[in-house]
DNA sequence: AATTTAATAAATGTATACATTTTATTTCAA
DNA sequence: TTGAAATAAAATGTATACATTTATTAAATT
């Protein structure tokens, strides 16, 4: 599986995710510079960025309540609604073919494949704000925004789809209230969704 | 000046603010660990944190352009307002006075504590989102809101306190969209006003 | 002279030793 | 036993040496 090219920073995450990292574990520099051998100085770094994702915090693995999983959507509903409002406005019949492409999945496609699929539709809808701060702030979502996609095509949540269908359909047609509404029930349907999966 | 107790990342971020790092110019980590007297390692920490801040990009000391610092705005409107939402509903009358008391400065106060006084201002709608996750986002942009903070307290800006109060007064009467609007309002008047200055 | 290639220098990445701080453990007095 | 003080251990912070990559300069060939 090609692990060799791994950042230090994706091995932890997975581990994470897989959960061979178990949570209530006490995370100190020198045992992950064992576990993955390398020195502490690389171990640092991938350390802040997973702290910087919400992944790590205080030494610990960070695994969110349900109410902080709420709060993690809160914002990115936030970031995605306002992206969608800019979208309408701004998107030309090029964009939203574009978007309508990564709303049609083959079932050829491996799950890791799709993951990356979904992930281009929001990343182009993001991209409508042109604002790379706010893209910034998203990107930092993304190693929850994956946990999720990960869960929601793995279980196969129905929907799924025909969600992002509908709300390329809503923005070709200008209609910004409606596709803000899509957007803000589609994200709510994967968290809830998952939720039910990740409360085990 | 008790300058000894400065970490590197406030004494890096004060010299940019105040031009002693000027812009244009490669940063690396070997000048600035000459130039602060440690080592590579701690400077590398600072940098990491400037660069969170958007002070620092691609080894360069970032000024952003008009352009970037209205899409800096734009995203601090998104967060300030949505806090305003929810502070309307859930502030009570404890938490307006309190508020209020953060947009009463009395005429002894230095600079630099009414620049505290404004932040707590901000900082206190902010909670009301109780929401980590989004506070923290609005810290990384503190940088910024500190140098237009000081930019708009040292020239005096009119009209700074009295918005403050007019918000504050809308969240006590829970006119709600008023409250939003004003907020807007404020935000973007610091930034047109200290972007006349910064522009020079 | 211009453009590619080789050589050099300088930057960042990594490992490691040492310093300092924090946390855990032991010892002793009440 | 409980709790405070002392000690030991382990963690993070810092400095530094070395490795690797990237950028710069010099050389050489067309």
């Amino acid at each position: 599986m090609a692990n060799k090219e791994l950042s230090i920073y994706q091995k932890i995450r997975n581990d994470i995710i897989n959960g061979d990292l178990t949570q209530n574990e006490k995370i100190t520099e020198s045992k992950l510079a064992q576990r993955y051998h390398v020195s502490r100085t690389p171990i640092r770094e991938a350390i802040k960025q997973l702290e910087l994702e919400y992944f790590i915090r205080d030494g610990y693995i960070y695994v969110p309540t349900v109410e902080e999983y709420r709060n993690i959507f809160e914002m990115r509903i936030l970031i995605e609604t306002h992206a969608i409002k800019k979208a309408s406005i701004v998107f030309t019949q090029d964009d939203i073919e574009e978007l309508k492409r990564y709303a049609t999945i083959g079932d050829d496609k491996t799950e890791e494949e799709i993951i990356q699929i979904n992930d281009q539709f929001h990343q182009k809808i993001m991209s409508a704000t042109k604002n790379s701060f706010i893209i910034d702030t998203y990107s930092k979502l993304k190693s929850y925004i994956y946990l999720f996609s990960k869960t929601v095509i793995n279980k196969k949540r129905p929907g799924l789809i025909e969600e992002h269908q509908k709300i390329a359909e809503m923005l070709e047609k200008r209609q910004t209230e409606a596709a803000i509404e899509l957007m803000k029930e589609h994200l709510l349907n994967d968290l809830e969704f998952s939720l039910y999966y990740l409360k085990s």
